[in-house]
DNA sequence: TCTAATCCCGGGAACGTTCCCGGAAAATGG
DNA sequence: CCATTTTCCGGGAACGTTCCCGGGATTAGA
């Protein structure tokens, strides 16, 4: 188990530690026959550096946080392998922690991984906005941090996020043009950014179609499939079942749904679904769910990039990076 | 940004650097109240430590590798986190890689984090046993190695696994109980031995039940929900549905109900189903799916225990642990 | 042929800890 | 009061790299 150094080999070819490091490193100052040299004796000594040497010397740690609100999601476990992939090829290390849609243990996460040193921070914030003002400031101190998906248009830091508020309009109008007359938007916490621009959108498709304001309505839920089931059981207690929901996430629509069929409703003929953030589940329910679906490796790969730049240079510009999607038709939204 | 070391308080206490070191590392040799007033300027100073200096010096880097078949899947999403909480609580860090089901990227992924110096590895194998010959020759040299789920009991290591055969006899003798005369199994990949066991487990319930055998059958598929709908399409233009199937997870059962639903059967009546390995999306389908459900988060943190025991005392015996789960029964499998 | 530039390489400090060793001061024992 | 132990602390090497500095050898330029 004992580990070669670059000493050994220096002592083996009677060299300096200097020129194997720079054989390493591929430096202009040496000779080309000793750097193959060099190379080749290494290789049968079976050395394999030490990061962590590398590491302390150059005082940087190659390592990256990734601050999600849950992996189980699978948005989120898309992100977390798209840059695990993205950044292990760069020669980084991705260390990936969950604040499970919680602000304190959030903090706590984003504290202990500066304190483990990572070079810069990815972060897609929980809801609510305690902490933001807390990582701006790191931001602005010239700490690189870059925002992803759930953070507003208007923060001034670097940001990857996703057009809500035009796919969420895209997407109420699909219902519209259904014929659907009467239309709920589902939505998430109202403090969440997400949530709010898809209401928006929402909202402003109704505007645009003149839809009267008795027949479209905007309830604030969750982001979970027990708080879509609720939300139905309160519904149909107060007789109040629209013609089609507009959902903020496929988890809250599927949640819905459910409880409609049990209850005997026909979907999508008594009354239509269209979800976000298509997941895999959405093709398996019956009818398959409609939904929006984002770029997620696209996404976390841009924020990577970000990132990257920004480490590597250090008063680039604060870069925001908007993403499009595409909405996916599937029965559960046509007559 | 600057950070201020050990050697910045020692200066500023006019003490020596050891001592400030024993201070944090609350070493027995150091005076009470020295250490106190060590640690309140070093707190007023805004000192934290450097970990990446300690990792050196200590050569060990205090962090684990976690190599899974896909953190997309909910199962393993859940060993992630659950290994997260644990090892970081415990001082160490998660280093995540996604094997995607491909040994040939397992066994890069084991050697990238062997050479960033991981001090143990918990491995949840892919199909195909290529690569377990390599672990094993590392783990007979006493490299600290944890085999998780997917694995077969017979492996001389260290192991956490779930007791597969049983529990799918148990799922087989319910839908036996619930009078279904003809059941097939979907089984997975026939050289993965979760497969191979719950295969085994529905066998023997078969046996015991004394079916005959053109009452069973058990049928190779995958583990994916698209593999569940293949295989449906197969049996119904061969005319060769059962009563009954239980399949090796909730996805394939997902797949092939979806299917079955689309061509007009009615689950349960029709067709019931069983699967294993319990998904959120269980709930969410009509009907509902019963399926095994395991101690994801016992089992990961098991796991991590016996890591952790193995690193810290280099010759402490191979250890095994088996799990045992819970068969949730839901509407998919009841008359 | 002499000077200046270029090319290589070695020496050694530095990165921020830990930890071993030895010694001074204090406590203990008789 | 002296010898011995205990308590506490400082010095400095070590961990395995990188990187700056300087100097010798080689080449180029006239």
């Amino acid at each position: 188990m004992k580990h070669v150094t670059i000493k050994d080999i220096a002592r083996h070819l009677n060299i300096s530690t200097s020129s194997v490091s720079r054989a390493f490193n591929n430096k202009y100052d040496i000779k080309k026959e000793t750097r193959e040299l060099i190379l080749k004796t290494a290789e049968e000594m079976g050395y394999v550096p030490n990061p962590i040497a590398k590491k302390l010397s150059q005082n940087c740690s190659l390592n990256i946080g990734l601050v999600v609100p849950e992996i189980i999601n699978g948005y989120y476990s898309k992100v977390v392998i798209a840059l695990q992939e993205f950044l292990t090829e760069k020669g980084y290390q991705v260390l990936v922690m969950q604040s499970d849609e919680n602000e304190v243990q959030e903090l706590k996460n984003v504290k202990t991984l500066i304190n483990n040193m990572v070079d810069g921070l990815i972060i897609a914030p929980t809801a609510g906005n305690k902490n933001t003002s807390y990582y701006i400031e790191k931001y602005n101190e010239g700490y690189p941090i870059v925002f992803l998906n759930r953070v507003s248009e208007t923060l001034k830091a670097s940001k990857v996020i996703f057009n809500n508020i035009n796919w969420s309009f895209f997407a109420t109008e699909h219902l519209i043009k259904q014929q659907y007359k009467k239309i709920y938007h589902l939505s998430g916490y109202k403090n969440l950014c997400v949530s709010s621009e898809r209401a928006q959108g929402f909202k402003k498709a109704m505007q645009k179609y003149n839809f009267p304001s008795e027949n479209y309505k905007i309830i604030e839920t969750g982001l979970l499939a027990t708080e879509g089931m609720n939300i139905i059981e309160k519904l149909i207690s107060s007789d109040d079942i629209p013609n089609a929901f507009f959902c903020v996430n496929d988890m809250v629509a599927l949640g819905a749904m459910k409880r409609l069929k049990d209850k005997g409703y026909k979907i999508p003929d008594d009354v239509a679904f269209v979800g976000f953030t298509e997941t895999r589940t959405a093709e398996l329910v019956t009818p398959q769910l409609t939904s929006v679906k984002q770029p997620t490796f696209e996404m976390a790969k841009k924020a990577g990039e970000i990132l990257l730049n920004k480490i590597n240079n250090p008063n680039s510009k604060t870069e925001t990076a908007i993403f499009n999607g595409k909405l996916n038709i599937r029965k559960s939204s046509i007559r």
